[in-house]
DNA sequence: TTATACTTGACTAAAATGGTCGGCTTTATA
DNA sequence: TATAAAGCCGACCATTTTAGTCAAGTATAA
């Protein structure tokens, strides 16, 4: 997982659909009220639709509807379903640093960092960011000592590629 | 601030200084050791003393040392030492998206994220990275709480430059 | 005075980013 | 059943950023 601007034009599409009431939402709406251009939107919505976070209805009257409710999709999902799957770290392919047998001074940090990120994107849903008055600090912070507290680690979790 | 690879040589090298013992460190020697090439660590450390964490001691014998102690150089000083100030987000100048009087939607999230982040790279020190079984994930979360609780806004937090 | 090491600025190759373009397929409805 | 609305898809491209090189300095210990 990266963090791009890709993902952000991806995580504004989904919240203005997710404002939207009834029927299918067409990109050309979402086009005219994000300032995202239409061509870009298909690219970002063929990623969200191959991930399961949305579904389309192609035809006339068609468009875009979320394949699950808001409270069900996390942030982490959206930049997820956007970005190429990551590459493995140089630490492990052993190009440069990190190898001949010394593991790098640096890993554990951005590991940790990625995680980290990871972790917060993966506690706010796309209904929390679309709620008005949400104050992501501390609903995020809950939610991050659980996953401490639960040792689990999240599978695709937030690589910094590390260098060295 | 910005999470780049650029940031990840210099605290590479930082760590890489940290561990010399005596006397100033030359980067034709961190070159070697650490696998990037000594034009660019001229560049790094150029921007490194600039920012007051290396001084350097020219002439034959001469190299960098360390301007402050480990203990109290963040990461989050490092990697912001080497970045360009960061410019402001669209949210502010209105270029596209945020504007006309109505606030972005995703940009609560990115301001949020952006000073999560910034909160975990503050909160660790090289001091920490270079200790040999230094656990970052219990290191930092009771340093986040302290940050959480005390309300300050860390100035020249992370910017996730938000889009809309 | 010479070799070592930092200092500085200009330049550049490669990759990532943020798109565009054109043509296709599906489907509601007139 | 013709047509237009909408999504689908692959190829292509300009710009910016990144990471790095090069060349020509300056300071200083020995």
């Amino acid at each position: 997982m990266r963090l791009t601007s890709k993902g952000r034009y991806a995580v504004s599409a989904m919240v203005d659909l997710n404002k939207q009431q009834d029927g299918p939402v067409t990109l050309a709406a979402i086009s005219e009220r994000q300032f995202i251009s239409l061509s870009y939107l298909e690219q970002l919505f063929r990623c969200l639709r191959e991930s399961g976070l949305v579904k389309s209805v192609r035809g006339p009257g068609g468009g875009y509807l979320l394949a699950k409710t808001a409270k069900d999709i996390s942030i982490a999902e959206i930049i997820r379903a956007v970005n190429e799957p990551v590459r493995t770290t140089m630490c492990e392919n052993g190009v440069r640093g990190c190898h001949r047998g010394n593991r790098c001074d640096t890993h554990q940090l951005w590991e940790s960092l990625g995680q980290h990120i990871y972790r917060f994107l993966d506690a706010v849903s796309l209904e929390q960011v679309c709620a008005k008055d949400a104050v992501l600090d501390h609903i995020e912070l809950g939610k991050i000592e659980d996953y401490l507290s639960s040792n689990k680690l999240p599978e695709g979790a937030v690589k910094i590629e590390a260098v060295s």
